[in-house]
DNA sequence: GATGAATGAGCATTCATTCAT
DNA sequence: AATGAATGAATGCTCATTCAT
């Protein structure tokens, strides 16, 4: 019944769903959540642009108003996530607390983000694997937040390598990643005890 | 002359690249080992299954006969993949040696492996985050990985805990792949450095 | 109802209008075929690469393994037209005859040549004009065109320039092409005495 | 700095190239003009109406205030074209001189206009092939343009043929666009000779 | 009068899969 | 067992046109 609406009843105008006008701004935003959504979802490859577009409650040309194409966004859904991410745990560095306490949080953050995003990191490794372009954003983000974690250790005695430092971050990304796939359970490991295993690391080298 | 070849002179034949009527077995092994190196070198998404048969010296339809579609053939690669890896693992494990030496050679085998396979994997992790079917089959790969690698440490007094041990191997293959990618060296990474923490790693592991 | 058909009725099967299989060049001069009419008919911005496909009794998908692009089919009608076009004019002038009799054949191919594929040379201009491939494929051809034209006046004792034949040659195809238009007739002209200042203007040429 | 003025400095106006408000008939003449420019450019396919407005300094919205569509400005475009191309000729025409200096006046005008405006002829032709609306239009025009050329040979003892007056129209067009195309050049003739030939043709049609 | 965000049908092209030979 | 021509739904992207402001 419903389906048959827009041939049948042109005269029962389904409300617009969105306004027919919009500060751009505003309408590039939800694009971009929507985008989020939608590669997390079902991942890069099981999009399509149209789809992005509609879920956010516009047509396909207005998708190509606010972005060149499809990795576009996906860079800046990307670009987005990292943003939020160092946020959060530099406001944790930042803030006093016993190591413990903060390296709990820390801990949190990660597995919070990395749960929450899990289908657009995945898609973004294959991307990396295979497109230059998205390569090559991907080592500068890489980088800058590299430099972060580095600035945020500053203050300490012993600087920590940095070869040591990044292991650090790739065991958090891929531990995170284990737990929001489902693959740790399934491996039968007890979340609590894996993250209680990450949580010593955090506080090893936060007090060094 | 030359320039006609291939359009008016079949007579002389190019080299068949594979023989036309062969043991199943071999045809299949044969799809398998060149879809490996596409799937590798483009991703999965990347691949068209044309290409797949053409690059293994078989048509279209012969590829159909032998698997049932494109997943499937993937699957295969992973598992084949796998396989391999941790042959060559348990060939260092239970060869005779001083901590430190068995400690290389394990890293070794993972830092090799995974450079070689790079395309692979992402593409899997891209897969296993939005196929189910994927999904499964791979859990189900990492469980017995698990516990292989539980049964290789079986001689230790301290058992570690298995959260430790995955942790090690997450961090392992995410280290591998960032070396891989190229990702570590742009971060201005040694990959010594980063190889030699590693190893470190490994050491407090087995010696534990 | 018909509509419905392929919905509702599976099971009463259209008849496959083409082959399912045949030689690929029979297949390739069935699109060949059915684009040269179609961009004659609707030009070749007013055609999409599915009907040319759809047209021949093929699907989408075959047209692309027959032809690189849109584009690549028109340049193959072209070829094609402008070699059959030479091939009649080629018998006329070979042929014996007075001159005001060949003279009256050799108009009558142009004229006939041009009313039938008055399309097909509009849309050639536009894209001479914008599209730097087809340009240069045009003009290659043209050459070619010439030096034949040279060629068969080679027996008379004074040459005509080459820009009086070029001169010739345009004069003929844009009155062609005016009479096809129906242009010429809505200027009030007299077909049979266009035709016959044609004529007379050959002559000139042929008894130099 | 400098980088950064566009997006966050809106403040720093560039030029307003256009003024916001005009007479009507301005705006509509600056978006003639751009319109003409970019056919002749691009073609008529090959243009998209917001960018024609663009160009002139307008919004989309703003030239559909103008012109009903697409094709009515291309149709006023050509209008325009003519109108300024027998102007041109008819100040030469009307003016005394040898009959060789006003031929070659002729021609020189012809090639001048041609060569200027060859993208927007060649579309012309194109659409008056599959468009019925244009192939009204410009019948309509062409009538007009003859009605004129006899009106300028009034004074003539022997009234040329209607049917040979529209040949020698025809021949200075399509040489004229094969001088503008590069065409004439890529086939190995001399403009230099070619517009002699064409000179020659005018004369002998003014001194009837 | 002018704007420009939004539309949505349309288009060129690709690719996993089938099946007659 | 193998072929490879054929399929056709799907995809990324464009553009003439509208209309609320």
């Amino acid at each position: 019944m419903a389906r048959a609406r827009k041939v049948s009843a042109p005269l029962a105008a389904d409300p617009p769903p969105r306004p027919r006008r919009g500060a751009p701004a505003d309408t590039r935003l939800r694009l971009l959540q929507a985008a989020a959504e939608v590669f997390n979802r079902v991942g890069y490859e099981g999009t399509d642009s149209n789809r992005l577009a509609r879920e956010a409650g516009y047509s396909a040309g207005t998708f190509y108003k606010h972005f060149a194409d499809k990795r576009t966004v996906f860079l800046a859904v990307y670009e987005e996530w990292v943003a939020r991410e160092w946020e959060e745990i530099g406001r944790v560095l930042s803030a006093a607390g016993a190591a413990r306490q903060r390296a709990e949080q820390i801990v949190g953050v990660f597995l919070a983000h990395h749960a929450r995003w899990r289908g657009v990191r995945s898609s973004l490794r294959a991307l990396v694997a295979t497109d230059t372009v998205v390569a090559d954003f991907y080592r500068a983000q890489r980088r800058v937040q590299l430099d972060r974690m580095v600035t945020l250790s500053a203050g300490r005695r012993h600087k920590a390598s940095r070869e040591a430092d990044v292991l650090l971050l790739y065991t958090l990304e891929r531990a995170a990643d284990a737990l929001a796939d489902g693959e740790a359970t399934a491996l039968g490991l007890r979340p609590a005890a894996l993250r209680l295993c990450l949580v010593e690391l955090v506080i090893a080298r936060i007090r060094t």
